[in-house]
Parts: structure tokens; sequence; C-alpha cells
DNA sequence: TTAAGGTAGATGCAAACGCATGAAGATCGC
DNA sequence: GCGATCTTCATGCGTTTGCATCTACCTTAA
């Protein structure tokens, strides 16, 4: 790999990195979240997303938060009747969470609201081209991110 | 503005949340971070980029954090040796901050490290179209993240 | 069948965080 | 020039987080 193609690398996630802290700031900054934190939001949005349970690992996939604190804020939420768990009939280990119907309402409250937000600033700030190109770019990230190691290197071993 | 415009805005977003999940939990578990937090790490490179002392606020722009906790996260790295905080003699509530030599060597140090996998995953998944791209929408929505409520307005009002 | 190793989630505990507020200096208006 | 307001950073305090570890269950293979 040459030099300049790695510099390349690094500039471009550094771009995205300071894109994100300022979006978030901002978004944060927006006087929509009631009750809720942009991480409990951000749970009951993947649990929204999806139509069946979701088992606690799988949630943490999406979510950037370790193991036992994930575990601690899904009982929290819990408590507040915005999220249900139950166990998993098919996995003793496993749980099985869902939105309450409390729980879902309030999602779409407040992720209207936050959706509103996010399409001011990112319509302003980018063109339909622009927006098409964060999307696949983004998709292509993600996918390389949830890599194992095991596959990456049988990647690497191909180059 | 359209509906569907919107929610591309939204989806484009989300991929870029998606991705920076994604890739930051892959760097998190990478074994190069020694005794530095990536937060901490955050708050070096951003020193060391700028050549000048910086502000707290004004490091405060770059990191997700809120002020106090930045106060603090410095606080904890000027007692190890790794900042040295002098009171700005322009501004008598101000702290000046710049890196002490061992923490520029420390920066160093773990940001090879860092960025070679930065470089790794970044270039297995995009082309170099694809960075440029990147690097130029996030620029963009960096500046639209910074630009104040009132600026905001006006360019709403352009509209 | 059962022992060994792996995986899912919970818990103890110290460290770190956010919110509210305080102290001290800067800035603006009259 | 002086009080009112704003800005910058620090601190008290309750909450949340991460690390290490534990328990319970699943899986594999002899």
């Amino acid at each position: 790999m040459t030099r300049s193609r790695s510099r390349r690398a690094n500039e471009a996630w550094e771009s995205l990195l300071t894109a994100h802290a300022s979006l978030m700031k901002r978004f944060a900054a927006e006087p929509i979240w009631g009750e809720l934190s942009m991480r409990e939001y951000d749970v009951l949005y993947t649990l929204s997303k999806h139509d069946g349970p979701l088992r606690l690992f799988e949630l943490g996939r999406g979510v950037l938060l370790s193991q036992p604190a994930l575990s601690r804020l899904v009982e929290r939420l819990a408590e507040r009747g915005l999220i249900e768990r139950t166990p998993d009939p098919e996995d003793g280990r496993g749980v099985r969470l869902a939105l309450t119907e409390a729980g879902r309402e309030r999602q779409r409250r407040v992720g209207g609201r936050h959706a509103v937000d996010v399409a001011r600033a990112v319509t302003a700030a980018l063109t339909d081209e622009e927006m098409a190109q964060l999307e696949a770019i983004g998709r292509k990230l993600a996918a390389q991110g949830a890599a194992t190691p095991a596959q990456r290197n049988r990647q690497e071993a191909v180059l």
C-alpha cells in the first residue's frame, strides 16, 4: 500500500470523526430529548428498527457501550416501563428485549423531532449526491468494522 | 424540502453513525493503547495537531465531552506529566494547554500504531475516490455542526 | 454421559461522567 | 468608571461507565 493512500485513509477517518463529534454536540443540545439521554434513545431506536425481539448482545453490536453498561442501561429502561425483558425460551442464558407500547410511543415522539433536526443539518450541508455517497460509504465502513479478525486476515491474505 | 430528501438525509446520517460505532469498537479492541483511553488519546492528538497552546474551551470543540469532564480529564493528564497547564497571560480566566515532551512522545507512539489500524480498515473498505468523497463530506458536515444557531437561522432565512 | 471450553448476561467496585453551581476575570452599556 | 451580564474554568454530588469476575447455560468431543 502506498504511503499517500494510508494518509488519505487517515484524513478521511478524521474527517468522519470531526463531523460526528460536531453534529452529535449540536443534536444533543436540541431541546427534544425529554427524559431520555441520547444513548437511551439509541437503544430504543435500535429496538424499533427490528420488529422481532433482540438479544442483548445483538443490541450491543450497534451501541458504543460495554456489555455491563448496556446491561444496566437496559435494566433502567425496563424499570421505567419502556422495554420488556423476557427470558429467551431457546437459550437459557439469553434475554429477549422488546419495546413496550410506552417505549414505542416514546421512541416515535422523540425520533420524529430528532429526524427533523438531522434532516435540517444534513440537507443544509450536503447535496443529494453527497448524501447518497455518504450512505454508501458508511455502509462499506460498517461492514469492514463488523468483520471478525479471522475474516480480516483472510481478506489481507488475498491482497 | 421534499419528504424523500429528508429521508435520505436521515439514512445518510444513520449510515455514518453505524460506521462510526462499528469502527470505533474495532479500534478500541486493538492492543495499542497502553495506559491511554481513546478519549485521552483524542485530547493528546488534538493538542499535537495545533502547534501553539490551546485553551480548554477550544479543545472542547473537538472532543465529545462535557466541559467539566474535559476539565478533569486534562487535570489527570497533567498529573501524569503528559500535558502542561499554564495560566493564560492574556485572559485571567483561561488556561493554556500544551503537550509536554513526554506527552508528545506518547502521542506519536500510540498515534503511529493507531494510524496503521485506521489505514488498514479504511483502505480495505473504500476506493481512493470514496476516501476523497468522505473527506469532503465530513468537512461540510463538521462546518454545519459548528455553525452557531444564529448563523443557521440566517442560512434558513435565505432558503 | 460427561468433562472441558465457550458464550450470554449480571454484579462488585473504583473511575469517570453530566448537571448544577460557584468563583474569578472579561466585556458591554450607561 | 462602574454595575450588570457574559465567559471560562473548577468543584460538589449523584449517576453511569468500564474492568474484572461470577454464574448459568450451551456446545463439542471423547
